[in-house]
DNA sequence: CCATGTGAATACTTTCACAGCC
DNA sequence: GGCTGTGAAAGTATTCACATGG
């Protein structure tokens, strides 16, 4: 019964894993870690929705989707789940990252404390501007843009991010990638265009407050409109 | 023929546009704007798309829920539907926020340039570290965190934003809500459990390159017939 | 003609509810 | 009994394809 639509026949366990269920695995390693530190040693569905803050039968389907690593009528044991997890987020292995652009958000990005511990490692800082090349930002030497291809291949690194102002973003992605990187975070306020293979996610600080903007507006329009119907939100 | 203005005719509460609508609307406005600076007066969903990176009829699906505002067998005329759009999403007025915490992401976030162009005004900044207090950062004093209710309130500002480890999270989260704050963006590595009618938005730095990682991991276990990576179980 | 606006079709996600196993 | 794992149902989102009207 186990299907596979997947066109990879290298004999990995290549099931195929919902894109909102992957966005939600580091989730649950974060609930999981904070389980372990108060010494809980097993918990319920219920419990580990809870502390990640989702539906249980939406965790439970989230799981199995990577396999059946709980234990009926008891739940699940939160190490070995832990491990389970990692492993299939690639966590097992440090993932070294380059960022480009030493700025705020550069600076801000590369001094961050929640990598280290989830896999993620600032291997390079880099940046167009001379007068920023030769500083150290958060104990790493800012490297020219022109040496990204050198340190790409060095260091093994398949991970960019891109921490430009946007009209830079387009030039830093295509050098990024012709340096071989193959996975971009774009935090610039621009589109970037990569070819296929590689994939790209997008960091937008000020649309996140634009959403949120929208909602209280209509928070406050509802306020005007409705002041004495409660019926069915 | 007749579109809904922007009170809502039965009752208000209810979803009038989906969320995934909302989240690419602030996209479509920059994607205006650029084709406005480029002297653009007028456009297909094509073009427009294009611009923004999605597919056409998402494109005008999405703009169906705001109302007709394209021309049939021409296309949209840029600033008028520039306007509707930042009507629709409350951007002929400023929003204040206030920011919580002033390490090396608060500072980059007061600093960020692309939000005074869509309406979102860092209007104050606030931590709990007295060294910290009375310092300037772009332009604005930081204030001591009990001050928070009367910055609030004289400045009516409905937007907070979180940007302290995740251990303050909570705490800061239920003093913001205390002030008087219904939205809160949160960039802290933590949950944060908030009354009915606040809404919260999320944005976890590492998640993101969690999930690159895990993509990249993949790529890597589909090539495997060239290179052999090591921790396969 | 032409591109919008939109029902209908498809794809994806969440939730329900219960069979199956401990 | 209790909780996992999962088909099936319900709810959203995306895409198609074409009628509609400038």
């Amino acid at each position: 019964m186990t299907l596979l639509r997947s066109p990879r026949l290298d004999g990995s366990t290549s099931r195929d894993i919902p894109d909102a269920t992957v966005a939600r695995l580091p989730v649950y390693l974060r609930a999981l870690n904070a389980l372990a530190e108060q010494g809980v040693m097993s918990c319920a569905s219920n419990e580990l929705a809870e502390q990640a803050g989702v539906n249980p039968a939406k965790l439970r389907k989230d799981l199995s989707y990577l396999g059946s690593y709980g234990t009926r009528g008891v739940g699940y044991d939160v190490e070995y789940l832990r491990y389970q997890i990692a492993r299939e987020m690639g966590q097992t292995q440090d993932w070294d990252v380059v960022i480009v652009g030493v700025g705020n958000l550069g600076s801000a990005l590369s001094a961050y404390q929640g990598f280290s511990t989830r896999g993620i490692r600032v291997a390079a800082l880099v940046d167009a501007d001379p007068q920023r090349v030769g500083t150290v930002v958060s104990g790493i030497t800012v490297s020219p843009l022109d040496e990204l291809d050198e340190i790409v291949a060095d260091r093994d690194i398949s991970i960019g991010v891109i921490a430009t102002p946007g009209t830079a973003a387009q030039e830093v992605a295509e050098r990024l990638v012709a340096a071989g990187i193959t996975s971009i975070l774009n935090f610039a306020p621009a589109l970037v265009q990569v070819p296929d293979g590689v994939d790209v996610r997008k960091v937008d600080l000020s649309i996140e407050l634009q959403i949120l903007a929208y909602h209280e507006q209509r928070k406050a329009s509802a306020d005007k409109t409705s002041t004495d119907k409660a019926a069915t939100a």
